[in-house]
DNA sequence: CTGAAAGCGCTTACAG
DNA sequence: CTGAAAGCGCTTACAG
């Protein structure tokens, strides 16, 4: 804490001719280097603290040739980030981790839907060590940025063919797994929905639902695959068309439990009861399912797993570019709460 | 863009030495600046292109003492934001207010739970140029970190009494509205609810609740004034114990929106109607009180307005750190919605 | 219009 | 256990 009146010593010359000790010493002694006698290093560490000495974090970066520090994308921009609760305990973990490690994280206003050609500032200025790439991004926009050469990996997201490292969870499993479990409660007219965003996590949960349903031998006609909406209003509208249709479907498969919950309420308001009518899985265990009413079956993500190995690859890679590239998808678990029914027979 | 093959070039020198031009040269083309001949600089700038250079933040940092960052700090923990819908509007508009002014946003992963007297390592480091601290904080902790002596200020909370700049919303002269109004429909009996944090802007919505109770020559025995709750739960047993009573409270103003909705669900969930049993105000307008059922009543606070002042605040302490201090509260907006009525007879 | 040179504040390998 | 010195990569005031 700076003392009043005294004005605030910016460079570790001063605090080493205060000292009379030399800047070498000075240093040793804030890094915990070398052997300093106790003595001098505690009247070093009065000299910093009664003058409030704060390093600069420009000479030591331009020294070591690193920043500690990691910018974090989230596509379009990331302050998306916020109006998304699934991220909530992901960054919470995240942070966590890349804290013990000695790095911080750095946003940037960027928004990639403005400007989809240009890097964020950080990049371009190199006041990163490497980025992180959060959620669902456009194949385009990870072959650009990877292409920079700067250590990169994408968290709950992934791009098979690239070369860049990544850590996803196992959706194609766990969209089996519920196809499995709606299939022994009797259903045979299952519904998928998912935005049709560039979503390579959406495209697994599908891949994995249209898989279970050739496996158990349903209908493809009668279990809709619905990949080509915009927004949850168009998501119900097909779906109530299925429902008034002859072969309605019994279940619902939400890719993610906002869609999922909200089809819920829109369904209730319709007349429609869940799951007496209609029973819905979600995907991805968020604060919002369990507040739900009733309360959404889902695929529950290890999130803090997740988030721990992405901190992980992407130190790794900062400090072995050279690594071969790791790709890991992590194991779901379901999630069976009230959205869910024997069908409707 | 790196072409494949090539090693990426890192220094200036080594791009002036291609180019066959001085690293002043190189400097001012890639900064815009000086008079440079433009097929040289077309030529500069192939260069840099082809060897994929990106500028050293350091080596630029060191030399114009700056790091062009602000660190972000929220209590307990930055990762809290992403729990927060309140907070994404603003987070939105400062991210682009400080990208246009060219300083990205630091996040770190200290926790002020945990080590309550430990600055986070961004600031011991000396990485950021200032500091925003994003809502309510501890006065201590206020204290302990503008004692730094980096430029800082408060975006969305205040500290009346300390040299500190602060933007924040007129939560006094919104309740006074919101009692106003409620008196016009017929109400006498009103509760106030809050949680027992350290927060100024409860406090002053408080003040101004309990001045219009006053104004109004209501019973400060029947306008209870609750602000010793943890957290929601708590404060429903304390509002059932009062709807029971005697002279139950025909109307609760909630301070802030997350509050008002979940005492409405657990009303709803108890036999009340909102807003027949009792009206329900909220604070905020976040996304939750329009999703409600019955959507909630509630105070607009301009939250890209809060965002740009907070922006240039802290950019104009950081520009001119001897500048006298700010203060700003912005005024509010009743949003009148679905959950408040005339007073039961 | 272009370049030579200083110097920002730090860490570290090395000498003693 | 301590210090002198080099050098990280950049911007900028100045000279020409």
């Amino acid at each position: 804490m700076l003392q009043n009146g005294s004005k605030r010593i910016t460079s570790i010359k001063e605090i080493a001719k205060l000292a009379g000790y030399s800047i070498a010493t000075v240093s040793n002694t804030l890094n915990d280097k070398g052997r300093i006698r106790p003595e001098v290093r505690q009247h070093i560490l009065d000299i910093c603290q009664k003058h409030g000495y704060i390093p600069n974090s420009a000479g030591r970066n331009l020294r070591r040739q690193k920043n500690e520090t990691i910018g974090l994308m989230f596509y379009p921009s990331s302050s998306a980030i916020f109006r998304n609760v699934y991220y909530a305990e992901i960054m919470e973990a995240l942070e966590f981790e890349l804290e013990r490690a000695g790095y911080d994280l750095l946003l940037s206003g960027h928004d990639s839907s403005i400007e989809p050609n240009v890097s964020p500032r950080f990049l371009r200025q190199g006041k990163v060590d490497g980025i992180i790439l959060l959620g669902r991004f456009p194949r385009k926009r990870v072959v650009d940025l990877n292409d920079y050469g700067i250590p990169l990996i994408q968290l709950d997201g992934f791009r098979e063919l690239l070369k860049v490292d990544y850590v996803t969870s196992d959706g194609y499993s766990a969209s089996e797994q519920i196809v499995d479990h709606l299939v022994k409660l009797k259903h045979r007219r299952i519904a998928f929905v998912a935005y049709n965003h560039e979503d390579t996590n959406a495209n697994q949960r599908e891949a994995g639902f249209l898989a279970a349903v050739g496996k158990h031998h349903l209908s493809f006609a009668e279990c809709k695959n619905i990949r080509d909406i915009g927004n949850t209003t168009e998501a119900y509208e097909m779906i109530k068309l299925m429902l008034e249709s002859e072969t309605p479907p019994t279940a619902i498969v939400a890719v993610n439990d906002t869609l999922a919950v909200e089809l819920v309420d829109l369904l209730q308001k319709d007349g429609y009861s869940v799951p007496q009518d209609v029973s819905v899985f979600g995907f991805n265990d968020d604060a919002d399912s369990k507040k739900s009413n009733p309360q959404i079956s889902t695929v529950r993500i290890d999130k803090i797993k997740l988030a721990q190995t992405g901190a992980k690859m992407i130190i790794d890679r900062i400090e072995s570019p050279d690594l071969p590239h790791q790709k890991a998808s992590l194991p779901t678990e379901l999630i069976h709460r009230d959205s869910v029914a024997i069908a409707k027979s």
